[in-house]
DNA sequence: TGTACATCAGTGAACGCGCGTTCACTGATGTAC
DNA sequence: TGTACATCAGTGAACGCGCGTTCACTGATGTAC
């Protein structure tokens, strides 16, 4: 692995760990297993490191599967495609988080991450998209209710996820085993339509 | 309005406008008006001055709402209710993401602010309990159905504004009007659903 | 093969700066007699 | 009322420290002839 890509991971596992305001050049050197100046013959500036750490270290597990929704439409039951998209989403967002939140605490950062994402065409509102998308294609094959919003319904899905991750941090965290399920079953019955057959 | 009172108003609008980062002892008795060396007058530290600012600054308008929602029982549509508080919480979350997101870039901040909410009974899974309870009391009276899962109800709905709320810091907004409104008619009538008559 | 030089990843030590915090002090207000 | 003292919110200036960054340097590797 190139010097580089060690000193990513390093702070990539720093900045998890310590958090944002105790990620400095010494401590993430020294997790590297380098000194502080040959930092600066990878990156330019820490803003540089951090903006790397934040654009190639940011985990693909989630964009990943919800690439593959494409594929999916028709495909097994909308529930089932559903529920598997949760979980994978809390899993993300339980452990992306902290440093995501983190970022807030220096606007300049976030605006510099921000303008990065917008280049290329990513970002979180991405994800929700993605699974809109997947709705919009379920709902042309008549398996969900041909009124359904796929944007609200895929926000109130991953919304729920989200706050997961976050509250799982914030928190102690009670144990609900299948919270994924309990979402799905209930974004897809509603709230005041009569109750379906269960099994 | 006291001394005291004047440097927290002053620290939680650094904190929010310039971010936890940028928010120095000397910035913020700047904004207040008075010395450095004051702030050390009224506060141990400048971690407790933080801790006062999160305890004693953290607005009240959701738990308010929130808290009026038991003498909303059977009185006026669920629907009308849900959608009240869910243009609420946007608003709020909207507000008070990047205050909340940034004390994760200092764990220990975060540790301390967990125990003092813990110690009050306080916190943000709190919000979700209080509307999961009115949900429960709906339940009971038959306005919606018998085997709705509140909690669950209550996690996609308040999920949905919490990441809308980081959303719109997060990338350039999308002018969606009744976002609100879209979120609690999916999340009432289900994605399987027949279609209810409207209106 | 040997020699002279170029390149370049990485280092130890130092730099200046801004930070949180403390210090001795001021000046206004209250109080005892 | 006047005097002597106590209290206390607030200050200007300084403190030490840890931070990000830069510097002159080393030593390994490559290359030309």
């Amino acid at each position: 692995m190139s010097t580089r890509d060690q000193m990513l991971d390093a702070a990539a596992h720093v900045m998890r760990t310590r958090g944002l305001a105790r990620a400095t050049t010494k401590e993430i050197a020294r997790a590297a297993g380098f000194s502080e100046a040959a930092l600066y013959k990878h990156f330019r500036d820490k803003t540089d490191l951090f903006l790397a750490v934040l654009s190639e270290r940011a985990p693909s597990s989630l964009t990943t599967l919800l690439g593959g929704l494409n594929d999916r439409v028709g495909q097994g039951s909308v529930s089932e495609t559903l529920e598997e998209v949760a979980r994978e989403a809390i899993r993300f967002y339980n452990h992306n988080f902290p440093m995501a939140a983190s970022i807030f605490s220096e606007p300049q950062l976030l605006a510099a991450h921000r303008e990065t994402m917008r280049e290329r065409g990513v970002g979180p509102q991405h994800v929700t998209e993605v699974l809109a998308d997947y709705l919009a294609a379920e709902r042309k094959l008549g398996r969900i209710r041909p009124d359904a919003d796929p944007r609200a319904a895929a926000g109130l899905l991953l919304g729920a996820c989200f706050q997961r991750g976050f509250l799982s941090h914030f928190v102690d965290q009670q144990g609900d085993d299948d919270f994924a399920g309990d979402l799905v079953r209930t974004l897809v019955s509603g709230l005041v339509e009569a109750p379906r057959e269960r099994g």
